[in-house]
DNA sequence: CGTTAAGTTGAAGCGTCTCAAGATTGGTGG
DNA sequence: CCACCAATCTTGAGACGCTTCAACTTAACG
């Protein structure tokens, strides 16, 4: 994990022709509030996988949307273990905090190479005082972000292992799919054992025997950076046995 | 669990003169304008414990806010497992969902005897528009719910059965301490065994081995209703150990 | 005081962890 | 293009934490 390198990329997008805006903040809104919230950008930073967005305790000034890549968002206890709270995807919002007044509450690293487009606090306040629209769409996301974590909280507290990475994996997909991404393909997975372990609450070493499993029953092959799907109906099943 | 039943309390109270209000949706403000945002209170009601408030599917018309009493939200998953996702107290802000195409994603029920502060959603997106410090005051709750639930999921990840019960219970207790809860005395804890079990995701077999170790070493003793700190510092010190 | 619900304890089994050795993959330089 | 290296993943064996089932104890309540 590096120090946070911030570089601002090749080609700068204009958000009424971005790809994912349709999925983030800037959903609502016809083309002209568009143009005019991108005059409040902060700007558009790429950064390389491994390097960190943001830090536990930091005070952030920017707020992020996600243009490309994946980043990985986690909280570290006191004895060193890692829990992996969720793997953001092109259009999600992070990094954000009601208050300013304390540091933010969890990490987040770039899974791959990816691109921001950021937000100051400040120009963020003004944007939702004179747009409702995006205060309501704010509350949108915290509000299904919020469901998320409570399903993984509920599945890591109760559900034994395989069932648990079977619907990480469910989730993850469902996801992918919304952005486009063909599922009958080989995918590039920017992430490790270590981070879907950590995101599952089990030591990679367990995680990587019920994988094996999986991967000897045809329904899921993740390794080194590569996912392929063998059967993606029987790891929905498993994802919701009620026998277990 | 009883189906829902709700009674309006016999003396009704008044936002500018509740207790907790404070804590609650109604932080901010002058005096006319609290009077002003309780005309388009829905109602209040009394439940008994046991009584559910919600069920998750349900498209629940109304939220809540919790003034009396506490209240267990939970999740059921496809196997019949709890997980309690938090244990909300008297301030507390229930029952929201930004969006009322979709039934809500939890269940509560009342664990003691409550009262409830209801605004229908219509009548609350009302109160929003033409006030946004209500608004910013919704934004703030969702994100301190949300980190709730984080530091939750993170413990019940990662931390030992004894660690994560001593976390509960140091979060719990920081909550009630919030709210003028003397933690010297005996408190009553209207929580089952069971309540706790299913938030910290153990068996409660496992959760009364685990808790009997806590009483025999004097650090706190909690059994049929009754709550009685023994050593406040050394419960921190097993919430915080970074050797677990 | 008796009944019922709640909590405790023991013993055995299973799931997950730890430690350690070995295999596979992707990247790098010869 | 191949050989080698480092990183990633796999597998085995043993230990440990948590679960299960069942019997027992304690507290609450009428």
């Amino acid at each position: 994990m590096s120090r946070t390198i911030k570089i601002k990329p090749a080609t700068p997008v204009n958000c009424v022709d971005c790809e994912v805006r349709k999925l983030a903040w800037f959903e609502p809104g016809s083309e002209t509030d568009i143009s005019r919230r991108q005059a409040l950008r902060s700007g558009q930073y790429a950064m390389s996988a491994g390097e960190v967005i943001y830090q536990e305790g930091d005070h952030q000034r920017e707020i992020y949307t996600l243009r490309k890549g994946w980043v990985v968002r986690y909280k570290i206890l006191a004895g060193g273990q890692r829990q992996v709270l969720n793997v953001a995807l092109p259009g999600d919002f992070i990094g954000f905090r009601s208050s300013s007044q304390e540091g933010i509450d969890h990490s987040a690293v770039a899974a791959s190479d990816i691109e921001l487009c950021a937000f100051s606090q400040s120009n963020a306040q003004q944007l939702m005082q004179s747009d409702p629209s995006l205060m309501l769409r704010l509350i949108e996301i915290q509000d299904s972000q919020a469901q998320a974590c409570r399903t993984r909280l509920a599945y890591v507290g109760q559900a034994p292992a395989k069932q648990r990475l079977a619907m990480f994996f469910s989730d993850l997909l469902q996801r992918l799919e919304q952005r486009g991404i063909d599922l009958s393909e080989m995918i590039q997975l920017p992430l490790t054992r270590e981070d879907i372990a950590d995101a599952i609450g089990v030591t990679p070493v367990h995680m990587s025997r019920i994988s094996s499993e999986l991967r000897k029953e045809n329904i899921i092959d993740c390794r080194y950076g590569k996912l392929m799907i063998g059967n993606l109906e029987r790891l929905k099943e498993i994802a919701d046995d009620d026998s277990a």
